[in-house]
DNA sequence: GTCTATATTAAGATAGAC
DNA sequence: GTCTATCTTAATATAGAC
């Protein structure tokens, strides 16, 4: 028997799929997800169809990789190493200037809950992994007396990142609405040193 | 020129119409919304397809139908004339016993962010009729000391109902998320009297 | 009881998925 | 290209106002 050599992707290939992503990101963007053809992705990127089902098994694994670059991007905005709090205004930010990716990001959230859907496992790991890296950044802050310790780490994680997801909902519907405003708002309530 | 006289509904057309929501809420929530076909509706309640375009424009409509009786349903919890805080950890545990329909509220309100969707204005309408209900009763328990006053009623409001929908949104993917407990808690301290 | 708006359906056009 | 779901059109039956 023949001993096979992965050999992982070639630069080539690393930088095609980068295109894809990105071209898909745009594209998905401004002209929606189920109205966008993949032929259309193809010939903005400039290959065929068939390329995009080398990298991709299909539309719906593209997406996921869309919402995953977005993801990923969004922690280098909080800066150096900080994964918890800081990070959620910056983003909040940046999602205030990309109101496509924000709408796919929530109509991918919503429609991803069917255990069927792609996209689901990707979801349920987010939400796991958000919880769990903003818990841990509030517990070390409860410790210090940073912030109340009288609700549970895992508690103020989670209406914090429901609050970041429902004021995005908000925002959507009504621009006037100032999601980094809001979020400002609530961890200064939520997570001030323990009143009494 | 002719008059024309509209008489309304028949008594047996208003039922009918009831009939069909109450059909299609059941089955959309089992089966999902684009999952079914209207011609199912219309098996389970006894009539033509046809007869269901003539109470509803097209299939959207009815959704927006189901989505305007929940919420109306929603109201009722909220005993006598509680409009405000009050009916929201109730309207959270009806919801945890009722996850597909849930999760058509959930998709719908995110996908009905284009302008072009049928739900569009309902959700917009939706939006800003809750954040100034809340908010007004906020406002009464900002004067009355019963709730901190350092921040706007409105930006309370809005995140009180971020955090309903983001919660929600958490526990469709884990559903060991309790959401009625993470609001009462947010509601213990986001709105508790002032603390200086 | 008559009359007309409303309720219902039959038959088919159109559009989108596979 | 076939099939299925959405929606139209047009025609009939029924409810209820007078």
């Amino acid at each position: 028997m023949s001993t096979t050599k992965p050999r992982g992707p070639y630069a080539k290939g690393a930088e095609r799929r980068e295109q894809i992503v990105q071209t898909a990101t745009d594209v998905f963007a401004t002209e929606g997800f189920e109205g966008t053809a993949l032929k259309r992705v193809a010939e903005l990127v400039g290959v065929k169809e068939a390329t995009l089902f080398h990298y991709f098994t299909g539309k719906q694994e593209l997406l996921t990789a869309v919402l995953a670059e977005r993801d990923r991007r969004g922690r280098e905005l909080g800066s150096a190493g900080e994964n918890g709090l800081a990070a959620l205004v910056p983003v909040a930010e940046r999602n205030r200037g990309a109101p496509g990716l924000t709408t796919l990001y929530a109509v991918a959230s919503a429609t991803a809950n069917d255990p069927g859907h792609a996209s689901h496992g990707y979801f349920q790991d987010r939400y796991a992994r958000l919880v769990e890296e903003l818990a841990a950044d509030i517990g070390h802050k409860q410790q210090s007396g940073e912030v109340r310790s009288d609700v549970a780490a895992e508690s103020l994680a989670r209406l914090v990142i429901a609050a970041f997801d429902g004021l995005q909902l908000q925002w959507l519907y009504d621009k006037n609405v100032d999601m980094a405003q809001g979020l400002g708002e609530l961890i200064g309530v939520l997570l001030a040193p323990q009143a009494s």
